[in-house]
DNA sequence: ATTTAATCCATTACCACATCAATGC
DNA sequence: CCGCATTGATGTGGTAATGGATTAA
């Protein structure tokens, strides 16, 4: 699993598509993903090179190579002590078609991409490229891989935003802010993104703010009232609406099949890959997401970041108001119950008027 | 250490029929 | 548009059956 391309099997998978399951080699991600708008929304990220079968989390820069957390794990905490020290950098998953250009100013830690980048059989990348390579070296190779946020990038008839970041786990650089020598706009102003337009309203951590009426560097700011449930629009599940309709908050919460907040968020364009409050694996099906990374803390929340009494604040918070979640069953027709209340039954189970019955509700009594 | 049996626990199916909701006239 | 009749779907609770997980031998 994971060492061919889903779609082509020829070319080596480097991305995994959660929506669709698939691994897939650059080139056919790009095809495929270029279809259509909803296609475009499908989050992707890279494939660990160590198992090639788990969504990479990790970037160890000493290894060269992109992990998963179980990989990251084993590797840099298990039987490899010595290796605890390696620099590492979170990955993020993207959407839409980013160009080859576009991914390599991301990726500029992977040569291994690039080979993939080269058989990407957009006509127009061809085109892109060149433009795209004069700009590029414009930037200097500190400011690419110390980019942070995300990209929303309306180029002619396409758009698509990045959602990544890339910063290293032991600086003190882990807010999700940018913090290369250079800001983001400079670059714009540079010439780099000439091409870009920043004017589309897709949910990207420029207009986070915006929308969130708070800064999105801040995980205070994230957790501050609600916790993981006030990310997931999930404000009160005490107060649930008249269940005549909509499914219940608390049904939504457990069903497991049903579309769940944290999903709808990324319809926002809006990355929720690695918001969880809880890394276990029964957390996550309980939110009803399977993430596209299944594990590990949050970008803003790494290994020595400081943040972690703050993130373990938000999980208390989350798990205590998990706590006062109510399953008990309700009763929507109270007719239909008083009615249900009042019927003789044989073994449990409804009789016919007149039958003989074991059991009475109204008198408890048994008739034989 | 492994296998098998026993036990526990949670989930689901079943039943009749009043009621709901949709449809047609 | 409103009211009525018809029809199919739904939901209600206690018990047994079922199956997975855990424990003991």
């Amino acid at each position: 699993m994971g060492y061919n391309c889903d779609y082509c099997g020829e070319a080596r998978s480097m991305v995994y598509c959660r929506s669709d399951a698939a691994y897939l080699c650059l080139s056919c991600d790009r095809n495929v993903h270029s279809a259509n708008p909803l296609s475009k929304r499908h989050m992707r990220t890279l494939v660990c090179d160590t198992c090639n079968s788990q969504p990479a989390l990790v970037r160890c820069v000493d290894e060269k190579a992109s992990l998963c957390q179980n990989c990251d794990w084993v590797g840099h905490n298990g039987a490899n002590i010595g290796a605890s020290t390696h620099s590492r950098q979170t990955l993020n998953c993207y959407s839409g078609c980013p160009s080859a250009v576009e991914l390599s100013s991301i990726w500029s830690f992977m040569e291994s991409c690039e080979q993939g980048m080269d058989s990407m059989s957009i006509a127009e990348n061809s085109q892109e490229n060149s433009e795209s390579k004069t700009q590029d070296s414009s930037l200097p190779d500190e400011n690419k891989s110390d980019w942070m946020g995300s990209l929303n990038i309306q180029n002619a008839n396409k758009s698509h935003t990045i959602y990544h970041e890339v910063k290293p786990l032991n600086s003190s650089q882990s807010k999700a802010s940018y913090s290369g020598t250079k800001d983001p706009e400079q670059l714009v102003d540079d010439g780099l993104y000439d091409d870009f337009t920043m004017d589309e309203v897709d949910m990207n951590i420029e207009n986070y703010e915006e929308l969130f009426g708070v800064g999105h560097n801040d995980p205070k700011h994230l957790f501050a009232k609600d916790g993981i449930d006030s990310l997931f629009g999930m404000k009160d599940t005490t107060k649930e609406p008249e269940c005549s309709n909509a499914a219940s908050v608390d049904s939504l919460m457990s069903c497991k099949t049903e579309p769940n907040p944290c999903y709808t968020k990324q319809h926002s364009n809006l990355s929720f890959s690695s918001l969880t409050g809880d890394s276990s694996g029964g957390e996550y099906q309980d939110c009803g997401a399977s993430s596209v990374v299944p594990m590990g803390e949050p970008p803003w929340c790494t290994p020595g970041s400081g943040s972690t009494s703050v993130r373990s604040d938000a999980v208390l918070r989350y798990k205590e108001k998990k706590k006062m979640r109510k399953f008990e069953k309700r009763v929507r027709y109270a007719t239909r119950k008083a009615r249900a209340d009042v019927r003789k039954r044989v073994k449990g189970r409804f009789i016919k008027a007149g039958e003989a019955y074991d059991y009475d509700p109204m008198t408890e009594t048994r008739s034989f």
